[in-house]
DNA sequence: AAAACAGATTGACAAATATCTATGTGAAGC
DNA sequence: GCTTCACATAGATATTTGTCAATCTGTTTT
């Protein structure tokens, strides 16, 4: 992966909200509604923070008359992890045969 | 550990050019003039980036006569991690009994 | 001690991003 | 069909952040 796109997928996460976000959906699926409530921003903000959530797959959206619930999604979440594990694991032995 | 820390260490990751200088340590310590031949910025914003990643204890550096030499660090990583896992095993069990 | 070198710090500036108000969209209820 | 409700989109603005030029600090070499 390039490091254009993994750094893209980190971004999700570095907002002071969007973290907050993500601990309220750790206990499980939450509308919008639900999270505006404890996040403390207008509702167009929270929308944006959901479409780069959603964007990064680290959340996925659920659409139900009209309301959109929100959970957490595994993908991207397993993406960064895998990076940061190949920082661990010291990948690239660098030749030292 | 609060949000603005969390978001604090996720934000080391999030910028294209340091993703390439962890890119770079993955192989091995490297000194600060190794990496500014690979990475295409000037020597201040080299050490700015270094800066971040020092303080998110991604990076450590060790100094050297002249010269200062970097290398991973597991501690902001561990973090990074931990919280990654916290997302993906579902803690927070919402009080459902 | 002076010069040269490696890297950090400062200050200015441009690009990216978080935020808001206003408005649009699409579903439910009247 | 009109209104209301939940959320998204658009546009404007303020903050944050990445960048560079200039300068400073500390170390080595002469």
């Amino acid at each position: 992966m390039d490091e254009k796109k993994t750094a893209a997928i980190f971004k999700a996460f570095c907002d002071e909200n969007r973290i907050r976000i993500l601990d309220m959906l750790r206990s499980g699926e939450k509308c919008a509604c639900m999270l505006l409530e404890e996040i403390h921003v207008s509702q167009p903000t929270l929308s944006h923070h959901m479409k780069i959530l959603c964007d990064a797959e680290i959340v996925s959206g659920r659409r139900e008359g009209k309301w959109t619930h929100y959970s957490i999604s595994e993908e991207g979440i397993a993406q960064a992890e895998a990076y940061l594990q190949s920082l661990l694991g010291g990948q690239k032995p660098c030749g030292k045969a």
